[in-house]
RNA sequence: GCCCCCAUCGUCUAGCGGCCCAGGAUGCCAGGUUCUCAGCCUGGAGACAGGGGUUCAAAUCCCCUUGGGGGUACCA
């Protein structure tokens, strides 16, 4: 590979990064990085009804978000259309264009595309044909003095030096085109790649129908940036040995585009939580509590009179539990509100029953006597009172978890005990049995 | 309609003529660990779309069919 690679990603800001376009990028950039060469990145807002200024920013924020850093750029087509203005008349100059008037009388210039074969050697298609005599003399430059796509493109990517142009293969079919014009400037050709499309979960193409489309979504739903760019990386292209989780540089070094396959892939939300998972999984402590803290208050939870520590160990607790922030919410949503919400099932099934009520208040007694309310201590009182009970331990811990979490499913009960502090675990002892727990009339037999 | 692309477990993929009665991951199922769940460990079910060729030999090469996707705009 020529050491002076120059590729780009060359978004059009008509919405935000979805996450097909952002395989794109990310492809591009781990050509660029892999080969030591450069990436830019260009804004192609020439359609001036869909353009908008936002969408240009959420691209750009979703670009930061990943990671994907750009040497060149943002280069805006919108400011560049005397340029194409200028190529546009020297091809009606050189008799290769023509200016046309369309019923609605809008004058355009339009491409006279000639007839003949065009053979093009995509690099991860290898030879396409294409007859040009069923291509129509297209318009490149619009009534409104804007370029059009095909057009921009070309003038763009041959002025900027592009040497190989990474796409979605929804492109192959504009490649015809795109060459014609090539040639009709005498323009280097650079090196063409089209990579497959993202499809949704479904199969069909990915539309906002399929929910989560958009990178900063996965950004608002606690993904961890690397986990998604890792997941992308995989979706068309893989190292070549069974490893499934590898870190950006280790992407860098093995990407190559002979490795990148021709399959459209389906796009998997489980497989990408489990990635996040693992990702979470492999993410220190330190690291993870303050992305924690501040997911947490975007939210709305209060976190300024939450000790540093205490969120450490809550971390600590949920490590290996919860695959995005979200989740890590919902689970722990209990430790940081007053009155809780209770799952009636996990009521149903776990305190209305006989001789729970009783349960809990021996639960009780042997708890709130503990000075120092931690892990050790609880679990040294909880463990003599099943003891003198002469009940498996099992037998408590349902209720109980019930009881101060609300749900039937929780962390460790006597760390989560520990963590949500002797008051709360007390007063939510005493409203259980008091409240959820069964009456004579209440019990289910 | 016409043109183009694609086709391995449900999904992501390895495989680029013999190493494959097809490997990994995820998901699913079962067992183990255990206070629940998750995690972790062990095991299991699960695919070369169909049909023709070529070859001593095909998941791998060729053709057809079928299926999916894309294009056919003064959208990109």
């Amino acid at each position: 590979m020529s050491s002076h690679v120059k590729v780009r990603f060359a978004p059009s800001p008509t919405g935000y990064l979805h996450i097909g376009g952002a395989r794109t990028a990310l492809f591009n950039w781990l050509f660029a990085r892999h080969n030591k060469g450069v990436f830019l990145l260009r804004i192609e807002d020439t359609d001036q009804q869909r353009s908008t200024e936002e969408a240009t920013q959420a691209i750009l924020d979703s670009m930061k978000w990943l990671g994907l850093d750009w040497d060149e750029g943002p280069y805006f087509q919108s400011q560049r259309l005397p340029a194409y203005k200028q190529y546009a008349e020297k091809l009606v100059a050189e008799g290769k264009a023509f200016y046309d008037t369309d019923a609605e009388g809008r004058k355009a210039i339009r491409f006279k595309m000639l007839d003949g074969m065009t053979e093009i050697n995509d690099l991860i298609h290898g030879i396409i044909t294409f007859d040009t005599s069923l291509i129509e003399d297209f318009v490149i430059l619009k009534a409104d003095g804007f370029p059009t796509y095909n057009f921009a493109c070309v003038v763009d990517d041959a002025e900027m030096g592009i040497t190989h142009i990474i796409r979605g293969d929804d492109h192959i079919s504009n490649t015809p085109k795109q060459i014609a014009l090539y040639k009709a400037f005498g323009f280097k050709t650079p090196e063409f790649a089209h990579i497959p499309m993202i499809l949704g979960e479904d199969g069909s193409r990915l539309s906002k129908r399929h929910g989560a489309t958009s990178v900063t979504e996965y950004r608002d739903k606690g993904y961890l940036p690397h986990a998604l760019v890792n997941f992308l990386a995989l979706l068309g292209w893989s190292p070549g040995n069974d490893v499934e989780i590898l870190s950006i540089p280790e992407m860098i070094e093995k990407f190559t585009l002979k490795r990148a396959n021709k399959t459209s892939a389906q796009f998997n939300n489980t497989k990408l939580d489990w990635m996040n998972g693992q990702y979470i999984k492999n993410t220190p402590v330190e690291r993870l509590a303050p992305e924690t803290k501040r997911f947490f208050e975007k939210a709305g939870i209060d976190m300024a009179k939450i000790a540093e520590g205490w969120l450490f160990d809550l971390v600590e607790l949920y490590h290996d539990r919860f695959k995005t922030f979200q989740d890590f919410l919902n689970q722990t949503r209990f430790f940081f509100t007053d009155t809780i919400e209770y799952d009636q099932a996990a009521v149903t099934k776990f305190l209305k029953r006989e001789g729970v009520g009783e349960l809990l208040r021996e639960v009780y007694a042997a708890v709130s006597p503990i000075d120092n309310f931690d892990k050790k201590n609880i679990e040294d009182s909880l463990r003599n009172l099943t003891e003198k009970l002469g009940v498996g331990f099992s037998k408590l811990a349902q209720p109980m978890r019930v009881a101060i979490t609300g749900k039937s499913v929780s962390a460790g009960i006597f760390e989560t005990m520990e963590l949500l502090g002797k008051e709360k675990t007390t007063k939510r002892l005493d409203y259980a049995m008091k409240n959820l727990c069964a009456t004579s009339e209440t019990i289910q037999f």
